[in-house]
DNA sequence: GGCAAACACGAGAGATCGCTCGCGTTTCTC
DNA sequence: GAGAAACGCGAGCGATCTCTCGTGTTTGCC
C-alpha cells in the first residue's frame, strides 16, 4: 500500500516485475510518510485540505518542503493515501462487523452498534470527518466519500426492506438517505463536544434514529 | 500592508468627524452593486467563498475587476453584503411569525410551518445555505451565522421549554441543538433534489422532527 | 572502502489571486 | 458648457502557494 510514483492513475505495480518501479523506500522513509500524514491529519483538521499549505504540512512534520515531494508527488496524494489508510483502518477494525447484517437483530440493537463503532472511529480519528465532510475535498477524496456513502446508504437499504417488504424501492432508498444525514449531523455535534455531553449527544442521534424508524420496526412486530 | 481601508478595527482614516461618509453613489451605482452581488451569489453558490476569484465576479457580472473594487473594499466585503441583504430578506418575510411562538399551537403544526418557510426561502435563495453552512465562510459571516443559529436555538428552546417545563436547561439546550442539526442535515438533502422528490424529503424532514419530539408532547397530552 | 540510490535541504520558478493605480468616460450640478 | 465627481477599465504589483532543482548527506550493499 505503498505510494505509487508513477506519474498518473496506473498503480498497482506492487508483487510483478514491472519495468516502472522506481523507488525503493528504505524504513527512514517509511517513518518519514508516517511523519508527514500525520502532520497532514493535524493540519487538514485545523485549517481544512485547500487552506492546508503543503509548506505548512512540511514544517508541522519538522522537514522541509523539498522532502515532503521527495514522498508525496502533490497535495492531493498526501490527503488521498491519508484517506486510503484511514478506509483501511476503518475496515479492518469494523468492516466485518457492519457488513453482516444479520435478519434476526432488533432494530434497536443495530443502531445501537452501528452508531456506537461510527462514533468511536471519528472520535480517535477527527481527521476522517474533516476530510470526509469537508467542502474542498479533492476529486479522489470525494470519489472515496461517496463510494462509501453509496456502500453505506445500500447497507442500510437492505437493513430496511427486512423490516418494509412491499414498499416502494425509492421510498426505501430515500429512509436510508435521510438515515444517513440524520447520522451525519449528529456526529457533528458529537464531535463538537466532549466527555458527559459527548455521551449525552451520542444517546440523542440514537434516540433521533430509533424514533424515526420505529413506525417501521412495529409494522413487522404488530402482524 | 498598504490596504487602503485597514484592518478590521479601525474604519475610514479619512475624514473622522463624519459619521461614515460613503460615496454618494448614482443609479448606475445601485445597479452595478445589484449586478454584482448577483453574480457574487451565483459564483459563491457553484465555488464556494474562498475558491470564488473577485476577479471570476467580476467577469461573471461583465465588468472589470477595477469596477468591483470601485464598489467593495476587498472581497469579504461582498460576502458581507450580501449575507446581510439575504438575512434582511428572510427577516422581512418570515421575521415576525417566526418571532412570535404561541403557546397554544400545536407542536406539529409549530414544526410543519417552520419547516415550509425555512425550505421555502432556502429553495428561492440557495446562496444562503452555501454562505451560511460554508466551510470557508469570512469572520463576518460566521458571526451572523452564529447569531442566527444562537437566535433559533433559543427560540426552540422556549419552544420546547412550554412541553418540558421539569426539565434541566441543559437537556433543553441539547435537544434544541439536535433539532437544528436534524434541520440542516434535512435541508442539504431537500436543496439535493428537485421536484415530487424533493417534497417527499421535506415530508420526511417533518417526520424525523415530529418523532423525535413526539415523546415530549406526549408528556403535556397525558398528564 | 566504494558506489549508487534514497533521503534531505531550501531557494526560487511558475502560477494564481486579491487588490491598486493611472487614466479615460459618463453623469450630475450649476 | 464647464467643472467635479462617480463610474469604468485593465495591466500589473505584491503576496502566497504548489512544486522543482541543484546540491549535499545518509544508507544499503559489495
Amino acid at each position: 500500500m505503498s505510494i505509487a510514483f508513477g506519474e498518473l492513475g496506473t498503480k498497482q505495480v506492487s508483487d510483478h516485475q514491472e519495468k516502472e518501479q522506481p523507488r525503493r523506500r528504505q524504513a527512514r522513509g517509511e517513518r518519514r510518510i508516517a511523519q508527514l500524514l500525520e502532520a497532514a491529519a493535524s493540519v487538514f483538521c485545523t485549517t481544512g485540505y485547500t487552506a492546508a499549505s503543503t509548506n505548512a504540512i512540511a514544517r508541522e512534520a519538522g522537514v522541509s518542503p523539498g522532502t515532503l515531494y521527495q514522498f508525496f508527488p502533490n497535495k492531493e496524494a498526501i490527503a488521498i493515501e491519508l484517506g486510503d489508510r484511514l478506509m483501511h483502518e476503518m475496515r479492518e477494525t469494523y468492516g466485518e462487523a457492519l457488513a453482516t447484517v444479520d435478519p434476526a437483530t432488533p432494530l434497536e440493537e443495530a443502531v445501537e452498534t452501528a452508531v456506537d463503532r461510527f462514533v468511536d472511529f471519528n472520535c480517535r480519528r477527527p481527521v476522517f470527518f474533516a476530510l470526509m465532510h469537508g467542502p474542498d475535498t479533492p476529486g479522489r477524496i470525494a470519489e472515496a466519500h461517496d463510494a462509501l456513502h453509496a456502500t453505506l446508504v445500500s447497507r442500510i437499504e437492505t437493513l430496511l426492506s427486512g423490516f418494509l417488504p412491499d414498499t416502494p424501492a425509492a421510498d426505501v432508498n430515500r429512509i436510508a438517505h435521510v438515515c444517513l444525514g440524520i447520522y451525519k449531523a449528529g456526529l457533528e455535534l458529537v464531535l463538537a463536544h466532549e466527555g458527559a455531553e459527548r455521551e449525552a449527544y451520542v444517546r440523542e442521534l440514537k434516540d433521533v434514529l430509533l424514533r424515526y424508524l420505529a413506525p417501521l420496526a412495529h409494522r413487522t412486530l404488530t402482524p
